[in-house]
DNA sequence: TTGACAACATACTCGGTAGTATGTTTCTTT
DNA sequence: AAAGAAACATACTACCGAGTATGTTGTCAA
């Protein structure tokens, strides 16, 4: 059934995140399930195939949740969308995007074997073409006059900072409300697009 | 000799920005001395310690940063340029303040053993002490109508983040001069500034 | 000069973990 | 219903790395 693998990489992801990749073992997650760790490799060739579905999952979250708003005509509208949409789908998806950060950094640091770093490379081509929509967004954004950004890929990678760091500091508080996390989301989209100088101000 | 608990906390630093602690052996820190194990046991009860040496070493020099710019009245002034100097230190001590970094992400996942936990809880104390200093120079300023800002907490939080995402995206290029570096520092101040809500806008 | 200690190097132990090899139990298919 | 395969569980191996125990070399004091 493919829902299994479907539970197993949520179980995993939950783990990756508490303890990092090379502090969390097969058995760990086997442990969360209910299971062993035969269940988990049944499904998946080694412990990297396993990071790499939950990064290649996480990214498709990303991608479906700014889908809405890519072709949206105004760009700092469009820019500002997708920042929110980017940004919900991180508090949603807390797991996932920290293997999605994880996975970036594991990469950065050149101490994989290589049948995980080719796979790593894929998913973090996946992420770049990802990151260069918003980057477009940012550069038409600036161009029509709405933004003050001199250094483009410095301020891509800023905003992106921002919008990620709920994935440090976010953590579900009890009787927490839709309205809540979307105050939450107002106020990061706020700081990101206040820092690339959006004309306007926060108050929108 | 003193300085040989220096040159390996240095050593060690390098090793852990390069590839984490847990994928970092005190084999690797010992051969990127030209040593062995023994030196690195003969000068730190255990790896937890020698992180953690590196860790103190690293607040150290982020309290020493901005020390001169703790008394500057006015206090947008000094919030500007505390956060400049902490910037400057983080770019300029990168592989320390990774380790920083770790720690406290190491803290909030829970698996350490107690001896570790206890002396990582005491570093995280230090580190929310450095923390205050800004807080309060953002209250003041906000107080006085210079900041926009409305959930403490998460603004202080946003301009760490912002302030310290050097660590992932620096890297040093050759050729690279003071003025170059400073100008780095000016725009992730300025995005942060501007994040925050500053009134006069990102040039100064 | 010798004894004692600091500053290492060398040679081991021992626990934890990724991966494998091999059962065992449903489920499906014909 | 019989055969086969999918979906696991169990038992084992092999290795790596933290920590330790024990040598070895220089240095300095008396």
């Amino acid at each position: 059934m493919e829902g299994s693998r479907a539970e197993i990489l949520a179980a995993a992801a939950v783990c990756f995140m508490d303890r990092g990749y090379t502090e969390t073992s097969i058995d760990d997650v086997a442990r969360r399930l209910g299971a062993t760790k035969g269940r988990v490799y049944h499904h998946f060739a080694s412990k990297a195939d396993l990071f790499a579905g939950i990064f290649r999952a996480g990214m498709e979250m990303d991608y479906a949740a700014i889908e809405p708003f890519r072709d949206i005509a105004d760009p700092l509208d469009r820019l500002e969308r997708m920042a929110a949409a980017h940004c919900r789908q991180i508090i949603r998806s807390r797991p996932f995007q920290r293997v999605v950060w994880q996975g970036v950094q594991l990469l950065l640091r050149g101490a994989t074997t290589p049948e995980l770093r080719s796979e790593l490379e894929r998913l973090n081509d996946y992420r770049d073409a990802y990151e260069k929509i918003f980057r477009e967004a940012l550069a038409q954004a600036r161009d029509a006059g709405a933004l003050a950004v001199d250094n483009l890929g410095l301020s891509v990678s800023l905003m992106f900072v921002a919008l990620n760091s709920p994935i440090f500091w976010y953590s579900p508080r009890s009787g927490e409300t839709e309205a809540d996390i979307e105050k939450l989301v107002r106020q990061v989209v706020a700081f990101a697009m206040g820092g690339l100088g959006a004309k306007g101000g926060p108050d929108r």
